[in-house]
DNA sequence: GAAATGAATATATAATGCAAAATTAAAAAC
DNA sequence: GTTTTTAATTTTGCATTATATATTCATTTC
């Protein structure tokens, strides 16, 4: 049998701290997990059919991403979002998006930017008929359209982490159709942008956006917080 | 007695895992363990004299970090920076190391600029006297106390995670007398428009010094996988 | 009755044990 | 002499067990 046309085998077997990490990440930004609460090991090990040792070994990981903190004797929360929390992480995801942007343009095919075209506008759709999670979903899509565009895993794995960590809960539901607007509008100026290839200015329509969506997601959480 | 002037002690013990983390992490960047090298979990058990499961943790820790690669069922192992790694990673530390300038020329204080001014000022010492380690160690001071008065622990942790990576390894010796001039010059920029509390040229100059100091480090490797 | 101490319980950490996989070494076949 | 097979050894992954630490609750003391 000739297998020399089959190249560099993926086949990358997942051993168990792995998929546990996944799944329980995924428990997080769910929110099956919620924020402040303890990370119940017994059960959580039961519901996977584990030990403690992988999971305790999925905790480590999802701690260092910031999911989770250890408190040490004492077990591991899942971490909350403060107010404090998401005007740090802002500003840095910005500034990787505005390089994502940047470097997209540089690189990009047309059949990529038609992809994202065809995502904008089923976002638009949904959009137009008021299917908020759907639209956020869209959304979610299209910037990782733009981060995969790039063609840098380190900027990936540094933006996903905090997008991650963001994306939790649920206080991106109530935003204004003010908002929803504005956003939807600078959407089409990244689109357009980016097929013109023009990485200066997209990367400052990025910026803007993303700062835009922070400080709706900012007065969300604070008005969680407060009432 | 009175205990009300001692305040809120830290005393925050630290678990197995957590030394292990460090003390592996400094192994790899100190290249005590070389790059591309196998870690087998038993020689660094008998080592550090504890058992396998805190120094699994670890690993795990490392390998979300970036230090090691897990292959499941064969084991740890220290990973090699390639030239694509460095072409990855400059861009996106070039990016938060702006973004700090930034932020700590919109807060730094008087005293905080005077202090990263000693810094430089010992560092220029050491360019002048030709003392190549001590310079770097300067330098990366100065670095870090930039990103220290951009008070954002989120940019903090996300830069360390790459500066680290990258630190490992003897490569950065080879610097050629011309860079080094060069990269003298650019210093005494960044200070000055610190000092001026000048953010906007600051990222700039400070992207520009990183992105050169990632021409000498390509070379450098290529030379080293090269030759 | 409130605060403080100490015992009991629960929980987290780390060490050990065992099975499965991979590596190495040796033997057999070509 | 080289390659392939097979066996032995080592190493890893996960579970289990033992120890250390924290928390709770009852008891004692003021």
């Amino acid at each position: 049998m000739n297998l020399t046309t089959r190249t560099g085998t993926p086949l990358r077997r997942r051993s168990l701290h792995e998929e546990l990490t996944e799944a329980l990440r995924e428990m997080i930004v769910s929110g099956q997990l919620p924020m402040g609460q303890k990370v119940p090991e017994k059960d959580l090990c039961e519901l996977y059919g584990v030990s403690r040792t992988p999971l305790r070994e999925a905790l480590k990981v999802l701690a260092t991403d910031g999911l989770v903190n250890l408190e040490p004797n004492r077990g591991a929360w899942v971490s909350a979002i403060t107010v404090e929390d998401l005007d740090e992480m802002f500003p840095v995801m910005a500034a990787l998006e505005a390089l994502a942007g940047e470097l997209a343009c540089k690189q990009i095919t047309d059949d990529e930017v038609e992809a994202i075209r065809a995502l904008h506008n089923r976002m638009l759709g949904h959009y137009k008929a008021g299917e908020l999670p759907e639209y956020f979903a869209l959304n979610q899509q299209i910037h990782e359209a733009i981060l995969a565009a790039a063609h840098n895993d380190t900027l990936t794995v540094h933006y996903r982490s905090l997008s991650t960590r963001v994306r939790r809960g649920r206080y991106m539901a109530n935003m204004t159709r003010e908002r929803w607007d504005q956003a939807m509008a600078e959407h089409e100026l990244i689109l357009d942008r980016l097929a013109a290839r023009d990485g200066a200015a997209l990367s400052v329509i990025l910026k803007d956006h993303l700062e835009k969506t922070s400080v709706t997601l900012r007065e969300s959480l604070l008005g969680q917080q407060g009432g």
